[in-house]
DNA sequence: TAGTGGTCTAGACCACTCC
DNA sequence: GAGTGGTCTAGACCACTAA
């Protein structure tokens, strides 16, 4: 609708062009006329159908290419990123066991059920305490090792799909699932650590001792326009886990 | 010496301009030519001086902002940044007791000894085992709470000033004395996370019971052009921590 | 070979700081 | 008012990709 040469309105506050070009950019691509791993238009394209120059558009490209939310290749063009977690804290999980390859944990769903969110939880997605929901806890193993203990919410009315579907057959990843039967796609997450001494119902589902140091890591996981989707508490042993940053 | 108006000699690998400006300015910076808090020279200066335009100058400087060397203000200048230690992990220890502004803890020094440098530390730090250096125990203090234990290792040659003072009259912050007393300047540092339960001395030490949950953050802290000054290992307990992270 | 992003130039004008 | 960084332009040429 506001294609082919329409100029930029101007708005009233002092905002850079190269930012106003990333806040549209950045609506096109959760209200999806951008799609994950789809090319986008060209730096000439846009920069002619924005009216502005080519250096503006690369400024505006630039912050989303840092952001996560776009790519780049050389040759080929710039495509729709889709969200790696591979960054996420988990990786700090020592999960290769023996050689060093990564290997993503098999799940088991030890629990599934219609439940309202509880206020604490509610209030760290930013929904209404009450809000019908989905509770699942599961079990991730490495070779038959439990290692990782999850406890995951849902709001109920995003994800009715999954009820229709044996937990048994939920397979391993859970976002794929999302996408595929409920056309939700998760973008970004926030994620916090701390640690504890394990309970002792936890230790024993993680065949630890009661007490032992236990790493917890949540997780607020939102869509392109950070509405709050998924909410999860994991758990697992802190002798497996070691976190490197760099400090400047 | 190689000032006004030298042209970049080309590089035989295929190098963009403000790749190659860039480590210019990074020797500038780790050679103490240009020294922390100190005014480095204009871009139209810096864009004429190496023959390069502005906008090279910039892309230039962009990176080393990024990167946390330098800081720009508009209509003043660009500076060199000197490390800021509020992005370590240690902020998230909830070390605010009571009201929310940030103190720095007091310090009391448990130990000082000359020791040679343990393999284990000498391989971390990346320097010769058995090389002669200084090991500090320290306890960090809130309110005369211990809220931290650190284990400290440096290399003696680097560090002789430190000996002929009283430990008790180091201060609260270990950095500052490195530079005033021994002209060592911290740049950065990488720092690892992991938890462990508390040993019995360790946990007398903190006030806490024996076995609880306790944060270790190592740290190692690296002099501008890279050469490792300083190890630690400081422990924390867990029930004050808590970490945050974006995932995208 | 056509089209893409990557680098680089040589300016212009603006907003801000400081004297 | 002089000097700084911040934004923006309208090109040029290059390296890479894919047909």
């Amino acid at each position: 609708m506001n294609k082919s040469g329409s100029k930029l309105e101007t708005k009233n506050i002092r905002q850079p062009l190269y930012d106003r070009l990333r806040e549209i950019f950045e609506i096109k691509i959760s209200q999806r006329e951008w799609r994950p791993e789809e090319i986008i238009p060209s730096e000439t394209e846009l920069a002619k159908a924005h009216r502005v120059s080519i250096g503006t558009v690369r400024k505006a490209i630039d912050s989303l290419v840092t952001g996560g939310l776009l790519e780049r290749f050389q040759g080929k063009g710039t495509y729709v990123r889709r969200a790696q977690f591979n960054s996420s804290l988990f990786r700090f999980f020592r999960f290769h066991r023996e050689e060093g390859s990564y290997q993503v944990p098999s799940s088991r769903i030890l629990k599934r059920e219609l439940s309202d969110l509880p206020p604490a939880i509610a209030s760290e997605m930013g929904l209404p305490p009450g809000l019908p929901a989905i509770n699942l806890i599961r079990l991730r193993l490495i070779n038959n090792n439990p290692i990782l203990l999850e406890t995951i919410w849902l709001p109920k009315h995003k994800f009715t799909q999954l009820l229709d579907i044996n937990p048994q057959e939920y397979g391993d990843l859970l976002y794929p699932l999302y996408e595929k039967y409920c056309g939700v796609v998760i973008a970004s997450a926030q994620e916090t650590l701390t640690a504890e001494n394990a309970t002792e119902p936890h230790a024993q589902l993680l065949g630890l001792k009661t007490g032992a140091s236990l790493i917890v890591i949540d997780r607020l996981a939102l869509a392109y326009d950070r509405e709050p989707l998924e909410w999860r508490r994991s758990r697992g042993p802190a002798d497996q886990f070691r976190y490197n940053v760099e400090i400047r």
